[in-house]
DNA sequence: GACTAAATTTCGGTA
DNA sequence: TACCGAAGTTTAGTC
């Protein structure tokens, strides 16, 4: 990786036009040939960049723009589309390379799986009486989160979301049409589950007569602990 | 913004628990206070980070930690969520400030506001007798990209993505569902208009008796090009 | 490889 | 300021 800091415009030629002015800025040289254009702000996306694959091309300035300052010229291509990249590059403050050798990557713990794992086990948050059939249910149409019996023996079909928004809803409607023309399961009634339930996807999902569960994760986790220590 | 490559490992507590094991890593630590890691691969996104507002604190390890060979303990905490960033440095490798002052920032030009604003004003694109009611139509339930009349006086309600998805006409048939409902503007019909159509999109909308339209950008700028020439 | 859904999304706009 | 949709989204998983 080689870091440098300099005095610098970019120009972007894409998907899109975009431009930046000329102040001192990151940029960051990947082993892929991928650069980074970082300020000292913002998040933790560049304000601009190319993704790999990429090459990276070093040019001097023509007179015109060795006139203007400029005293090297970055151009990065994408190797599919073409993309171009232009860094004008006009006072190197810093610059040095390091060696970083591959990533072992990132190990993750605790999003949706984990919440329909805690969902299924406490199955009685559905409501009383009810019981669980199975997680990840086939369809025709994709996996149904979790599909449960209620007191009455009535399917239960449970769309689970950490955010519940309207594709969501969206989403279980199509599993329910599907699963209420099949004579072994129907009828099936929706619940739409989630950490948040966005208002208008829950007016859209109590439309339709599904049922709307706002989850709260801590507490899930807080049952799990304790059914943990008492078993 | 000062940049340390060391050799670390990382422990994120927050909305979720991620782990990375010992590697040779880079750390931005912006003026805000905030702090990626990236390593010498993958695209824009850090391995880990923590957005501000945040505020990092460097402690020294304890007997144990220091025994396993860290030598500095870097903890990030979220200013509102508590969401901490713990960073273990075994050996550093660089370490460099630099003054960036701040960044004037990203100058845009060519999206989907563009699109809409040319498909606007060349509204014959949509079929010989149409005219513009509006851009942006208000409705209970969100604006209609582009409202139009065709040659016979019927509404037309237009959806414009760059890329044309499943959603994208989920979302102009829920449109069309509530728009038709409205005896002012029934009978409304949908057009689905996008850069580029995926398959099963367009066989969604098509089912839907909803019109699929492919724009070409760059002709289109061409049209505005003319238009912006001639008067 | 193509497509789909999620993301510690981030970012920009509007009500 | 909060909500909502787009992003040069990226990323991870499934078919």
């Amino acid at each position: 990786m080689r870091l440098v800091i300099a005095k610098c415009s970019v120009d972007y030629a894409g998907r899109l036009s975009a431009h930046l002015p000329l102040a001192t800025r990151l940029l960051m040289v990947k082993s892929d040939g991928s650069l980074l254009v970082h300020s000292d702000g913002g998040s933790y996306k560049p304000l601009n960049w190319m993704s790999p694959p990429c090459s990276l091309a070093v040019s001097t300035p023509d007179d015109l723009q060795a006139e203007a300052g400029i005293t090297e010229l970055w151009t990065v291509t994408h190797a599919k589309t073409a993309d171009q990249l232009i860094v004008s590059i006009y006072e190197v403050e810093h610059d040095s390379a390091h060696d970083l050798g591959i990533d072992p990557g990132l190990i993750k713990d605790g999003v949706e799986a984990h919440l329909q794992k805690l969902l299924a086990e406490h199955i009685h948050l559905l409501g009383d009486g009810h019981t669980l059939v199975r997680r990840e249910y086939m369809t025709a149409i994709g996996p149904v989160d979790i599909l449960a019996r209620d007191a009455q023996g009535a399917s239960v079909a449970v769309e689970l979301k950490r955010r519940g928004d309207i594709d969501g809803v969206e989403q279980l409607t199509r599993y329910l049409e599907l699963m209420n023309r099949d004579p072994h399961l129907a009828p099936v009634v929706g619940v739409f589950a989630a950490q948040q339930i966005k208002p208008q996807a829950r007016t859209l999902a109590e439309d339709r007569g599904i049922r709307c569960l706002v989850l709260d994760y801590d507490a899930m986790r807080g049952l799990d602990d304790t059914a943990s220590k008492l078993f």
